[in-house]
DNA sequence: ATATTATATAAACAAATATTTATATAATTG
DNA sequence: CAATTATATAAATATTTGTTTATATAATAT
């Protein structure tokens, strides 16, 4: 019971499916789905905390870095993560995707800045 | 969203799947749950209503009695139900299916009171 | 070494959900 | 029709869950 309904506890907030869709195309480390939900660090951490504890996303740590993907080494789990792909409406969350987009190209930009590319 | 957010959100809660669990043979009414899960009646309710608004059970009304039983009308509803029911262990809701099974049987005694079987 | 950055966690607070108690309604039985 | 039974609903309360603010930790950059 615990496992079944832990799973489906992690999944019944807005926030976290919110997440789950942001995880769709790739790995993101916490400061990228800040940016993205347009929100505060620690949140994100709680809801992240929810979602790995309930097995549907794991995490990598890099330097400072953590990042976040889904977790698909289990059928039921990832039939799940499938549903919440498919099932939320894509205008339900345009708005986290663009502020992802912005943030990411804004972290591009800021990695080159002070530096020239040249022909190798 | 809310639709999704709405289904995961009535299965995230104990009671509700010890209850899904109990209508997997069939329907049943009210007092059948209220005797099988060992509660008060509101809260049985109360937990009906939020499986119902989710879609996942339907209601039948004779007369006094409300017949409760899943409700398999869509794919992906019907798909979470299979799961409830084969991934909560039997031996965490043996009790409430033994005081299910003793509560039926008591009804059919009583109704059976007074009367003798007779061949025709 | 000190400052800064990314993340986690703890404590205080707020909001949402579930439970209980009391009462209403509607059908049924005596 | 009065009493009883099955269920629903409302109000009060308790519990759980989520949010915020403050602080800790650990890696990196200055």
């Amino acid at each position: 019971m615990e496992n079944v309904l832990t799973i489906f506890k992690a999944l019944s907030e807005e926030t976290r499916l919110r997440i789950i869709k942001l995880l769709e195309h790739g790995e993101l480390c916490v400061c990228d789905i800040v940016a993205a939900l347009d929100t505060i660090q620690p949140k994100v951490s709680f809801h992240l905390a929810v979602l790995k504890e309930a097995g549907l996303i794991k995490d990598r740590k890099q330097g400072k870095w953590v990042h976040y993907s889904i977790d698909d080494a289990d059928m039921f789990r990832r039939f799940l993560i499938l549903s919440v792909m498919e099932k939320i409406p894509e205008d339900n969350v345009t708005e986290d995707q663009e502020r992802l987009k912005r943030f990411l190209r804004s972290k591009t930009d800021i990695a080159f800045k002070g530096y020239k590319l040249t022909k190798t």
